[in-house]
DNA sequence: ATCAAGAATGCTGCATACAGCGTGCAGGCT
DNA sequence: AGCCTGCACGCTGTATGCAGCATTCTTGAT
């Protein structure tokens, strides 16, 4: 932690473990850097778990005081969330989570598509086998959690291997986008996550998958790769409807 | 303008004209809406334009009074910009722009490819007659300017092009995302475009381009605009090595 | 009873004040 | 002479205060 110079003695956020009872599993490793960081670590944790309902404005005060900081640097991690498309800003009336219409989310999973597929081009060609074979890894966990039927484990390895595939490409750039739009669609992905889907043809898209990428076939695995997110599409189209229309307001503390 | 409550009568830099005596033509339309979309887009046009040179680091202080607006706002701005990658936030050291190596430019030109590619099939596929005969418009326009050898005019109706090719495709993500990564290239592109450089080669794609588009070819136009972005790598290169390694501080105000 | 107008409240947007941390320079010690 | 240490300055990071706009509740008139 640096440039710590607050006369308050709020907890700080870095070190705060779950401050809501709230299932508190989907986050990245604890280590972090900077105040600025945390905060727009938590609040975008915040958004993809739901406790920032989509549609509902952000109080800067209440939330400042939720996170245990002042407005300030909550401000700072809302502009930073803006450009990442997370949120609006509607002058004069703040910060606003986005609410994805279901055309948003078509059009951002036919951007992952493309995406994943040039990447999967480039990791036939470019990948080590070190690195193709901790992609195997993951995906032989990830497909005993589905054997258990653990969705949440699943859920995380999930988002896990296609983010290694992009980081195996090589190319940052490509990854750089990739989790922008990622992290866009957490939080539709994560309730589709619990909703009776197909979940079935989702493993067989990965075997798929993982079939292309260890024989290095790189079209095949572009194929493999854009029909993953082409039927993703399908499985949380439902989802995107029923996402509630507004919520309440975030966590009061008067 | 918004929500305007300074004590203090700065030049407002919505209003402002050029605070330097630099050449000011290649900036958007001035009209702004709020106070940080005009911060966000004046210092992202003074990146582009080489006024905070890559690698320099940027003093909140005096960039702030060379705006006219306080460091709150300004590091706002700043937030916003590091989101998008045109700045990197280094702990007690504040916001440096940043440096784009060889690689970040090939990979970033490998990713627009796949963007346009991807566009130019969609445009084909989707688009209305009047959008394709807006972008043919623009295109005799530039070759127009390019008949003339108007170097900046040319300029910023390529961009504009391009642009215009993303809108049309109809996903808005897929012009979004082409957005942040063109802004991010927009620097190199713009030192690019007074160096001696093949532009006969990059008029002969666009008029591929435009050719498909007419035919409604989406394959081909997919083609010849990951051609086009491939081809751009070759007359960018020489550009990237010669960026001057750092720079004077930003203007001092004392 | 319904609608309109005014006032009050609460929020955002910006500026400013203050507390640490990094850095550079000077002086002393080895 | 070189290196290390201590001090001072400057910068970032955070908190707080203030002004204006929006919204809402209340009150009065039709």
């Amino acid at each position: 932690m640096v440039g710590m110079a607050r006369g308050t003695e709020q907890p700080d956020i870095a070190a705060e473990p779950p401050p809501d009872g709230e299932a508190r599993g989907a986050t990245l490793p604890i280590v972090r850097q900077s105040l600025h960081e945390a905060v727009v670590g938590r609040v975008r944790d915040m958004i993809t778990e739901g406790e920032l309902a989509p549609g509902s404005r952000i109080h800067e005060g209440n939330l400042g005081r939720a996170l245990g900081v002042s407005r300030t640097p909550l401000r700072e991690a809302l502009k930073f969330l803006a450009s990442e498309g997370l949120i609006e800003l509607v002058p004069t009336r703040g910060a606003v989570v986005r609410r994805l219409t279901a055309q948003d989310v078509q059009d951002a999973l036919a951007v992952l598509g493309g995406l994943e597929a040039q990447a999967g081009r480039l990791v036939c060609a470019r990948a080590s086998d070190a690195e193709l074979a901790e992609i195997r890894c993951l995906h032989e966990r990830m497909m005993e959690r589905y054997a258990a039927r653990d969705r949440l484990p699943y859920f995380k390895l999930n988002q896990e291997i296609h983010s290694r595939i992009l980081a195996a490409s090589g190319n940052a750039v490509l990854a750089y986008v990739h989790g922008i739009l990622q992290a866009r669609l957490k939080r539709i992905r994560y309730i589709g996550n619990e909703a009776p889907d197909r979940w079935a043809g989702a493993v067989a898209d990965h075997e798929a998958i993982m079939a292309a990428l260890d024989r290095r076939d790189g079209e095949a695995a572009a194929a493999a790769l854009a029909a993953h997110m082409e039927a993703s599409w399908e499985r949380v189209r439902d989802v995107v409807a029923e996402e509630p229309a507004e919520a309440a307001a975030p966590a009061d503390t008067p």
